[in-house]
DNA sequence: TTGTATGCGTTATCAT
DNA sequence: ATGATAACGCATACAA
């Protein structure tokens, strides 16, 4: 037998105002007195007031809430997420809170995308998209928000032409430093795993830094030194036999992530190689795994912190019809026991 | 200039009913002709109308949502989240799904209990809380919720005569089968690191299994082989470099979570100790790091799928009146690298 | 099974 | 600066 909650009539009420008075002081917004803010201020703490935010939200047709839709790789089962993702997931919470906006969270399944529609029920006032599953349903999806006028965000690589508004890690640069630092090391036989199909194109810019670098050094790739690989460890571990299977020269890998580059290091050992002794290798995020590995793993760091902000920070700016900022993300390489110097 | 946003009205026009048939019928919730149900629906897919949630919910003031409230370790640094709870994170996520609830996520700040009143204000109809900050600030918490008669539910260890709702992994007997396991390995002297004051009624509950065990062997525990630590790496060399410069005998160390066996992991090797050779280690979590360490880490499995799944569950049951179901939740000891048999 | 009428608690508009 | 009133879009009680 509890209370019936307060509504903005009760304070009102006790306060000695009218309701819309109550309205209005309690959001600092119109002209209100001093004098009578105190008033209502006080009256709502003492009946424990708080409005209730389904009335704003109808009334003022926002929700001052973000959704955040994580779209995992296709092949990922439900325990395996990339713990690069729930990296970003706490960071955009964070600046989603810092904002003083609320955050839905959503997992979707690559399949059903009908099934929340954050923005359209107006549940949420813009959505970030984390990954985008496959690039087609992304179109479509990216599509339907921006007929219905709806605020979107998304997480991945930044192209030229692309439709939508991306946030990303400057994908090619951070791998061209990668493998530039492996040559430097005297590396000069060095493999990629990666799918690079049109379902990664962070992979692909990935893998086109790392035909940057070579460029640059005045070294070719070797076509067999290439392999496809969805992200996930397993498929790491498999890569690294193949391309030590194949006998060619083979004295570095840069994986195009660091579940990839956790399990190359596996096969390797399986193999007899050693790292960073007979093989170097690099992988890309920096996962927390990536300092506990054996030797811990040199890899390139995506700012996580740096995307949570600005990927909520540009999603506001849209909801206000101002442009998009920043894009692209500088990545740092960070240097650890998995590579070393030869010659 | 986008067209206005369709409204129940809209679609009953278009079919040919009331709006308050169109309502009942989109629910599947009343009475309605299959006949009508299929006219609505059609009507509602040609105009593209999704319902208003704020409408619906103040109207029949449900949310169908659920908040998840992380309350980290204290002296937690805001990019070094402990990887368990974002395991947990992404479980509860999916459990809320399922059931058809949307999912409010947020950090708190230890401080400010004020800043989000996710249920006072008619946000979510239910909280889950990932762990509770300090606990005399989580009674008065409670006491608000249950006032205010707000469903809630709590990650965290489950006590006798514990006010409000817990669901916990079985701490004591995780705990006991570690050490348990360590002793049938030949190991005797057997430190623990971990903060067992009231603050960390967890980590107490798995120094009370390591007890049990070493009693259930006719040992005695050595006072000066425990140590105080937060739950971070660093702590746990810390607290691993100070037990071994104690010149006491030590052939093992159960650590009160795996990222505290991390740190001790490295502070073994600093002091020239090997891993498994001279010093076993078990951890308690299974993160994901604790596969990848250097032994890899022999740990107390947390079933995160099962908490979240429980969690979820009970809140529901909790929203209906109906009395929670199973509250602990066994765990498993995964033996890996880090201990081996001696003598 | 369907329709009618009312109200959920707030914000916005128009007065004063 | 404040008050009165309407409206947001839907669900529910009641009548038919």
């Amino acid at each position: 037998m509890r209370a019936k909650r307060p509504t903005s009539f009760d304070i009102a009420e006790l306060a000695g105002v009218s309701q819309s008075t109550v309205s209005r002081a309690l959001r600092h917004d119109s002209m209100v007195s001093e004098d009578t803010r105190l008033k209502v201020e006080r009256a709502a703490r003492q009946l424990n007031y708080k409005v209730d935010v389904n009335a704003r939200n109808l009334r003022s047709q926002k929700t001052n809430t973000l959704a955040l839709l994580i779209y995992e790789d296709p092949g990922t089962s439900d325990s395996l997420i990339n713990p690069f993702f729930l990296a970003m997931l706490s960071s955009v919470t964070r600046a989603a809170a810092r904002h003083g906006h609320d955050l839905l969270v959503s997992f979707q399944q690559q399949s059903g995308e009908g099934n929340a529609d954050y923005a359209a029920s107006k549940r949420a006032d813009g959505i970030i998209f984390l990954g985008y599953g496959d690039y087609p349903s992304y179109i479509a999806r990216i599509a339907r928000l921006d007929e219905a006028g709806i605020p979107h965000i998304t997480w991945g690589p930044v192209l030229p032409g692309q439709p939508g508004h991306f946030i990303g890690s400057d994908n090619v640069q951070g791998a061209r430093e990668a493998v530039a630092h492996l040559i430097a090391a005297g590396r000069r036989h060095i493999g990629f795993i990666g799918d690079i199909s049109e379902n990664c194109p962070e992979f692909r810019d990935r893998h086109r830094g790392y035909l940057l670098a070579l460029e640059q050094a005045g070294l070719t790739a070797d076509p067999a030194l290439r392999l496809d690989a969805e992200a996930a460890e397993q498929e790491g571990h498999r890569a690294a036999l193949a391309l030590a299977d194949r006998g060619r020269p083979l004295d570095a890998i840069f994986a195009a992530c660091d579940l990839l580059a956790i399990g190359a290091l596996h096969g390797a050992r399986d193999r007899g190689l050693s790292v960073p002794g007979d093989l170097s290798i690099i992988g890309f995020d920096d996962i927390q795994a990536a300092l506990y590995t054996n030797p811990p793993l040199t890899t390139v760091r995506q700012d996580t912190e740096a995307a949570g902000r600005l990927l909520v920070e540009n999603l506001l700016r849209l909801m206000e019809d101002r442009p998009i900022d920043q894009t692209i993300i500088p990545t740092r390489l960070v240097v650890r026991g998995s590579c070393r110097r030869v010659g």
